[in-house]
RNA sequence: GUCCCCAUCGUCUAGCCCGGUCUAGGACACCGCCCUUUCACGGCGGCAACACGAGUUCGAAUCUCGUUGGGGACGCCA
């Protein structure tokens, strides 16, 4: 049927990359890929108010972050004015549009004026109806003047790959706008002529284009051009079913790399959001979502975004990635967090990469690298108060971390079995169990009362540094138990 | 106000098109148990849904209609 699929994503740089169309760029890439078909870049930009070319960068280094490559683009709406012209012109000699020079105050006063006796608006065709005369004599003045597509009666359907057959009467719809008097194409206009001189062959966009579709395929009819296939999809919605939006979290995708998302589990996650595999797969990779993607498993509810759901995946894919990679990706992180200076990361790589080992299963985000195991690279570190009432509880802890601290400084090999076994050899002598004299180490040396196997932490941390640490400790315990005193 | 779309556990969903195999399957979250120095990870188990009402049928989550609920669109915004 195609010789080849081509399809596009179309933003408009009115802010950052909202998840949102993230989400339809990911369907889209996929679609593409899955059918060797190119995947177009078109930045819409008409509205040159609302436009601003640093949000092209913004949006374009979002699609790179994500990895979705596109082969065409990125195309500007603002430098292809003539191409729109030249198709308005072509609709005009076709009698199927015409010049509108009623002003945007006096439309918007019948529109209100309506709104209040609770009718529906549609454009009342004050200017198709003038004569040639009148029309002389506005032109003779310079009136700014719109053109507008003319409707013609019956009812307008297509076939949608999600939604299947749908239809509109056409007196539901109105002579709408597609030149501006300034001579700029309005959205529906420019997107048809654009589809088409793209040679686009699926439109894949948001289910909230449901109503303009209507418009869209009255202006392929009217231009007697090929349609292409539509496929809207379902949108994402926030917790509360209502669109995403500022205020009820992250919305722009580079918000979520910033808290610590891997690019990879967006897709992963954004892909299943509204689709999912025959087989009931959620994990997958770039490469089996491309082999299984298709608009046949897409449904038609509006899926709710479960933050949730994307973090446990996140995690999953932490859990699953190579160790050295992710010290690559935690780095930044834990610069950003004043942990560490650029200048120190070659010669503490090796250390990182245990430091990273250690935490992978515990994290669920990059950003909890660097907030799990802060007390590693900081002596300033405090201690869990309900921690202390519960390890720290009387002046024997003292004594004992005392004891252990003896013990170790003697060590002239700091690795975690001798640790271990030194613990344990003091645990033995003190007639204790392991287990107290481990949870009062910890909290010593960390400040806090859970984390990775203690003996890591404390090779890592090096003798010098838990010498210092339980000493600090042991004087806070006395200076605890004076104070109860 | 008008039009369009949607409706399975709290959430994402499988099943629906081609009625019986569904005492409705999986995942997240939650709860319990096991593993364990802690926290996690992992393993095992549990809780939990066909919005409602009619109709068609021997039989409906599956087909039809209605009700309710939710979403979206109605600009010289995109």
């Amino acid at each position: 049927m195609y010789n080849q699929v081509r399809v596009r994503i179309a933003p408009s740089p009115s802010g950052y990359l909202h998840v949102g169309t993230a989400r339809i760029a990911v369907c889209n890439w996929l679609f593409a890929r899955h059918n060797q078909g190119k995947f177009i870049l078109r930045i819409e930009d008409t509205d040159i108010t609302r436009s601003d070319p640093r949000m092209v960068e913004v949006i374009l280094e979002s699609l790179k972050w994500l990895g979705l490559d596109w082969d065409e683009g990125p195309y500007y709406q603002s430098q292809r004015m003539e191409l729109y012209k030249r198709y308005a012109q072509v609709l005009l000699e076709k009698n199927k549009a015409y010049y509108c020079y009623c002003t945007p105050e006096t439309l918007k006063r019948k529109r209100e004026e309506a709104a209040q006796k609770k009718i529906n608006w549609v454009y009342d065709r004050t200017c198709l109806k003038l004569s040639e005369q009148e029309k002389a004599e506005l032109e003779s003045k310079n009136t700014p003047k719109a053109m507008r597509i003319f409707i013609p009666e019956g009812e307008t359907s297509f076939y949608d790959i999600v939604y299947k057959d749908l239809k509109k009467e056409n007196k539901e719809l109105d002579d709408f706008v597609i030149l501006r008097s300034d001579f700029r194409p309005t959205y529906n206009f420019a997107v048809v002529v654009d589809d088409l001189d793209m040679r686009i062959t699926h439109v894949i966009r948001g289910n909230d284009h449901l109503a303009n579709t209507f418009k869209q395929v009255l202006l392929y009819r009217a231009l007697d051009e090929m349609m292409p296939a539509f496929a809207h999809l379902p949108l994402n919605l926030a917790m509360d079913r209502q669109k995403i939006s500022k205020r009820k979290g992250a919305v722009a995708i580079t918000d979520y790399r910033d808290a610590g998302y891997l690019p990879e589990v967006m897709v992963n996650f954004l892909a299943i959001s509204g689709w999912s595999p025959k087989d009931e797969r959620e994990i997958m990779s770039r490469e089996e979502l491309v082999q299984s993607y298709s608009l046949e498993g897409v449904s038609q509810a509006n899926p709710i975004f479960d933050m949730q759901k994307l973090e446990w995946m996140n995690g999953e894919y932490i859990r699953a990635y190579d160790n050295e990679r992710l010290v690559d990706e935690v780095i930044p992180f834990l610069i950003r967090e004043n942990l560490m200076i650029p200048e120190t990361v070659k010669d503490t790589r090796g250390w990182l990469l245990k430091y990273v080992v250690l935490f992978k299963e515990r994290a669920k985000t990059l950003k909890e690298f660097a907030e799990k195991g802060k007390y590693l690279f900081a002596f300033d570190y405090q201690y869990d108060p309900k921690a202390v009432s519960k390890t720290f509880n009387s002046a024997e802890v003292a004594d004992r971390l005392g004891q252990f601290v003896e013990k170790i400084s003697v060590l002239d090999e700091f690795k975690k079995d001798k640790i271990e076994e030194t613990l344990r050899k003091t645990a033995d002598d003190l007639k204790i169990e392991p287990a107290p004299l481990i949870h009062a180490v910890r909290l010593a040396t960390t400040g806090v009362a859970g984390g990775p196997p203690l003996f890591d932490i404390l090779e890592l941390l090096g003798k010098e540094e838990v010498e210092k640490r339980i000493k600090k400790a042991v004087e806070f315990i006395k200076a605890e138990r004076k104070g109860y005193s």
